[in-house]
DNA sequence: GATGAATGAGTGTTCATTCAT
DNA sequence: GATGAATGAACACTCATTCAT
């Protein structure tokens, strides 16, 4: 039950690999080239993946897992605006995530959405609780506009960079206090 | 000089089917789909449109020629935020315009962008001269915002509809007379 | 039966377009491009010749008649040596030509090409006769070297031009008086 | 490192069929023609030769190669003509082959071509030395008049064989002698 | 378990030929 | 008769997936 030594270590380098590729350029790369980057043979990928889809979500829900772990560690007050900008980076230059983040991927890594999901509604629940943000948008809300924000970003030249971000936040403070 | 009358239908047909084709599956779709459903023959679409780029492309010149043929006829103050509107709802489920919109199709009818950008240009100075919307934001700029729009709308269940665009609009209000 | 006028117009004008056609680019090129240089639509073209195999047949039974009438012309006793060299000079430059007069066309004018052995043939005994050839080669023979010398010649850089001709002549004169 | 027996083997297939049909047919046969008469799928062959015109390189190249190691093989003074003798054996019947010797292929296998003109120079200086062929042809010179030598076989009936290198033969030999 | 060769359906595109106008 | 739009069978090539080694 040891030797499975660098099977774990093939599967790293092929979501590492896969993870790259569909950053650079977008799921529609083949899978021989990830293979080939991965230093694997083609059916070795599909040993891990059994599908190309299976990969595709598997990198998601990777990265899906790691931003919900880096939520738990914003813990205060002010964390939900800086969580959505931390994910606004993420996605930024990553053609893979940002087409994942924003649902146009027929996959999603289930669980790993949901887990980012939650840690969405913990901060959510508590800047609104802080009167920072409308009371009526939802966590599933906020994974939306999050999508809406890392299109507008990509689609913003380098010195505007910042602004659908911004833009969105502005939409999302309590409305009220504008009498 | 009459005998055109079939070209001219199956011209219309083929962008049809395409049109129906792109925002249903995507531009993926194989021209064979598009030329069965158009009940022509695949060479025919070859005819009209030498090239799948060349398709994708007059499908989306044609769509946003007519949204900007409908900017011309809002010419009121508020008419910013209604063309904003109407533009989210002519992208919502339609996967090939709202690619085209937010620029992540390789081609674009240039020339038709242009137009569109004109026409957010006209709409956008008065709304800004009637304090309504931010002073610093160019049409470029709310060009990438209504992609992100569309981005966020095509991922909110059905009863969410129009929060994203609801957000985007407060977040570009003119934000400091909340003093 | 006289408003045939524009009939044989565009029979000729087809037949130039492809011969120009089929000398530039060879045979391959499509039977579109011929229509257009004519002038005519496609219909057309199929109308006079039901098959492009029909319209290469045509064309090199044209440019076979034209050889076989210049034949004619050329009475005198080296004739023989001067009617090669003329082919050479009509066979290089045209792939087509070249090419039907190889015998690597599918296709021959078959009427024409008899046309041109018959020529071939009068020629060729009168230089017999006159003890400059030898006197074991046929008309056929002849024509299977003339598809030869063409084909070396448009092998040869420019400033070698003549050499092939040059060799099958030296070969085909009688060569017993090298006692 | 063993498990390439089958891709070893299915290369030779591929080449073989490829050769085969190329002289049967001409090198405008399908791939997939060649792919079924060696048994392997169409991809197979795309494997191994990433481009049709990669395919008819390596056969050319293949062929030239036997052809080139051939010549060592006839040191002895004559060995010029033996040789002559033996490429238009060879190239007889074999449309590819000969394309690829008459250099109407657009393809050539650069580095075997080159190898076989280095073999005509050898014995064709020998040849020269000896007084039996014309000292002002070059290698390049007989590279084309081969040429001219297969498309003059590949016409004359199986009666007259050899006729276009023996008047070949008799043009290149020295002609001067005739004093 | 890993390898990478083999598969074969699928894609965009071309073009000789047919046919409605 | 002429037109040129329509046809549809090919073609070279790609790539996710399978399988012999």
């Amino acid at each position: 039950m040891s030797p499975r030594a660098d099977a774990v270590r093939n599967r790293a380098r092929i979501l590492t690999a896969a993870r790259e590729a569909f950053a650079r350029d977008g799921v529609d790369v083949p899978l021989d080239a990830i293979a080939e980057q991965a230093g694997v043979g083609a059916g070795t990928v599909h040993r891990h993946f059994p599908t190309k889809e299976a990969l595709v979500g598997a990198v998601i829900a990777d990265r899906l897992d790691q931003l919900a772990d880096r939520a738990a560690q914003l813990g205060d007050d002010d964390g939900f605006f800086a969580y959505l900008g931390e994910l606004v980076d993420s996605g930024r230059d990553n053609l893979a995530l940002s087409a994942a983040l924003d649902g146009s991927l027929g996959v999603d890594g289930a669980a790993s959405a949901e887990r980012l999901s939650d840690a969405f509604q913990t901060l959510l629940v508590a800047a609104q609780r802080s009167g920072l943000v409308r009371r009526d948008v939802t966590a599933a809300d906020v994974h939306a506009i999050l999508a809406g924000v890392l299109a507008t970003e990509s689609r913003l030249p380098p010195d505007r960079r910042g602004l659908g971000l911004e833009v969105a936040i502005a939409g999302l403070r309590a409305s009220r206090p504008s009498r």
